[in-house]
DNA sequence: CGATCCAATACCTTGTTCGTATCGCTCTTC
DNA sequence: GAAGAGCGATACGAACAAGGTATTGGATCG
């Protein structure tokens, strides 16, 4: 599992469509769907009920998305205590 | 930032050693120096002091590894949320 | 049935990461 | 103080991952 494939995630989860997601992420769209169809690889099961109209969480994506929002922050809070030298 | 990093950064503080980071994680020990510095670089900021003994915090780096625990416990989380079917 | 919109795939190019070998430095030991 | 050991850093070539363009397959709508 790597970064990318999380921050993908939630921007799909957020927009639940691809082409906007890729969009927002300034990638094309074909990467995207890669990198979402390899999570769920990895985990061995499907994140994303996929319609004539978009993508849809389903509930392990739900359920998911909530760590998935974490991790970004942490990251983003990680690497803010260290930038602001001595506050954290 | 990648999950790789973080991954390599919590080894290195934990062991204050390269070498014995490099064996834990089961790769040599070139890649675990690269990425250490592609952190330092990436955030701006020198995380460990370079003794001839090894690697030990600096106050940055201290601050960091609080935050760095974090990601990795919420990406666990997160791979076991949807591993356990319904759990949460 | 033709047009449209969606995600998925094929193919190639580019960028990252790795491992082996080696360097430069510091401390230790004789 | 010269030789050796141990540490992280660097050079370089090979393997892998990621991105982009072009295209496909499938479902909906006019």
């Amino acid at each position: 599992m790597s970064l990318r494939q999380i921050k993908y995630f939630v921007a799909v989860a957020e927009e639940e469509h691809v082409g906007r997601a890729a969009a927002r992420l300034h990638v094309s769209q074909p990467p995207v769907t890669r990198q979402i169809r390899s999570l769920e690889d990895e985990l061995g099961a499907r994140l994303f009920e996929r319609t004539p109209w978009g993508m849809r969480l389903l509930p392990a994506g739900e359920r998911f998305l909530v760590h998935a929002r974490r991790v970004l922050h942490e990251v983003d809070a990680a690497e803010q205590c260290v930038r602001t030298s001595g506050a954290d």
